[in-house]
DNA sequence: CTGAAAGCGCTAACAG
DNA sequence: CTGTTAGCGCTTTCAG
């Protein structure tokens, strides 16, 4: 009593024609008689036939299947853009497959290889912070499976990408900074492999020049691992003598903004009066911790769709195929972090 | 130069042996050659060979993958309970499958249509709200696809379920309301149809009844939509006349009490002074918003995991089954948003 | 220890 | 318009 599921052959049987006819009557081929068809449709639905979608795409090489790799899945950035994958995909008929790699490199490949397993007719990237060799990823390039980075990405590779301009988002969050009269800006990023944080980075370095206000090394942080270490390192920093302490914090993003406010207010800083707090993403809670977050806002449903449209694209013609880096805008959401002008 | 993948057939004829060897020793099967063994992985290794598990599935009638249904990807508490499952899941050697309903009971019905038919090997769904028909459930059942029901279950279907107690969580909410002195309780629910609405509820009269509060129909709210209603019925509700209006307000969960509680702020009306607001499932905003939320807590990532293992449990001893229903601890959250005993 | 052969459920020529 | 046939890549008897 175990499967007892239906299959074509119980219907060809049951009718007394042959497989191929019900199999064409099945999907809709043009060269059936309407009549058959009509019985086959009945007699599928008697039998709650349910086409097998597994012989289907040993069959004609095609899953229909498309893989997703995300750091964390219960991030909102990351639960956003899968939702966005998820209904662009579903229009056009694809199932979505997902894994999270928790910021693991390892379980990032093993990833990789179950999707491949799972023969996936293409993978959404989203690499994690200690990833700096792609071999896996280049491995999927060179067996023509389709890959689609987003927002985490590297130069690296030659495919598809999908990012925020990581470097104008940080670049205007800085300038709001300096606006509004900081001077003394820190920087706290992730490791020094890790690419979005050297986009943001450099946005920062270039918004600090235009204004002709010297880096300073000591203000510059890369944090290793993104849990706990960036507020012991901002602690660090507010021990320095009051010349050499930072007034405004720019953080690569908000997952790291928001245990440091919740530090600063421990430790009765205040904020924006004593120090101004820039995140960066958007997540839903910064606009409702007191004092609300100033961060950079990525459209992170709409990364999603688009990174389906790009695979769709490319699958549409992929002879002369050119990977796309699909730039999205970010929006500087100015909220009670950082002082008024 | 499309399917570039190495087959154990290729394997086999580099080695001049024959594929069914070559297939036990991939396996790692007791009774091979340690020698020919050796050969047969490192020339795996070699042709990046990758295991096809489309053609074992239909081979071995088993995909190794899990089909998840929630109605909001997006939405914390879900992502969370996925995040948890995933986690679970890739312990046990499954990958999972992941579709939203967005609160349709079509687009349910088509999820689970499409899962059936990737043949995946159990089925975890948190039903839409308007989901009130459980046919396309019970013919999972009938065919024997495992399933279980998280969250969002019904009593009609003789499943696996992983539940909060949601009657205790919704009293000991009303009960603090009680408590700190309020005596018109509101309650804003969902469709009558919708089993956890109807389960909280259930906990907010008895809570009443404890106190010997007389439950009034008219401060009793059952939303049809779960976006917009809301902010509009409790609106209404507080152009009741003085002695009419509510003091307080206990909602079905967080992504209702939340916009309630914008609109409260925007009236100008205070909480808790004026209002009291209690919401359920606590979200990750919810401890950020100002005034903070009182919430019950559901312990959402573990509620995944559970849901995995009672699957892993169920096949293990798939003849002498019953069904069970798990039902988790919930705790009341209590911050700023009611008033102080 | 290894090979031959059958078949999972389906599609796609090919021939009528 | 319909049936026959040959696989897709793999596992699994059954013989050696």
């Amino acid at each position: 009593m175990k499967n007892t599921q239906a299959t074509i052959r119980d219907i060809a049987i049951k009718l007394n024609i042959s497989i191929s006819t019900v199999s064409r009557a099945l999907r809709g081929a043009p060269d059936v008689n309407p009549e058959t068809k009509k019985a086959v449709l009945e007699m599928a639905e008697k039998l709650h036939y349910e086409p097998n979608r597994v012989a289907q795409s040993l069959r004609i090489k095609r899953t229909n299947t498309l893989g997703i790799i995300v750091p964390e899945i219960a991030l909102h950035f990351f639960s956003s853009a899968i939702s966005g994958m998820q209904e662009e995909a579903s229009h056009h008929g694809y199932s979505i497959m997902i894994c999270q790699s928790l910021e693991s490199y390892e379980t990032e490949k093993q990833n990789v290889h179950m999707l491949a397993a799972n023969r996936v007719d293409g993978m959404f990237i989203s690499m994690s912070s200690e990833t700096k060799d792609y071999a896996h990823i280049q491995q999927l390039l060179n067996k023509n499976i389709p890959v689609v980075l987003f927002d985490r990405v590297t130069d690296s590779l030659q495919v598809a990408k999908v990012v925020v301009d990581d470097h104008d988002g940080a670049f205007k969050a800085v300038e709001h900074l300096i606006k509004t009269g900081c001077r003394r800006i820190a920087y706290i990023g992730g490791p020094l492999t890790f690419y979005i944080s050297n986009q943001r980075k450099r946005g920062y370095l270039d918004a600090l020049k235009q204004y002709n206000i010297a880096p300073d090394e000591e203000l510059i942080v890369h944090c290793q691992e993104l849990h706990h270490e960036p507020v012991e390192r901002v602690k660090r920093l507010l021990q320095l003598p009051p010349d050499k302490r930072p007034d405004a914090l720019f953080c690569l993003n908000d997952p790291i903004a928001l245990p440091v406010l919740q530090m600063l207010k421990e430790q009765s800083i205040r904020v924006p009066e004593d120090i101004s707090v820039v995140g960066f993403t958007n997540e839903p809670v910064s606009g409702f911790i007191e004092p609300s977050l100033t961060t950079v806002s990525q459209p992170s449903h709409e990364m999603g769709k688009k990174a389906i449209e790009l695979f769709i694209q490319q699958n549409q013609d992929l002879d002369n195929f050119i990977p796309a880096t699909e730039v999205m805008k970010t929006t500087l959401v100015v909220r009670n972090s950082t002082r008024k002008i």
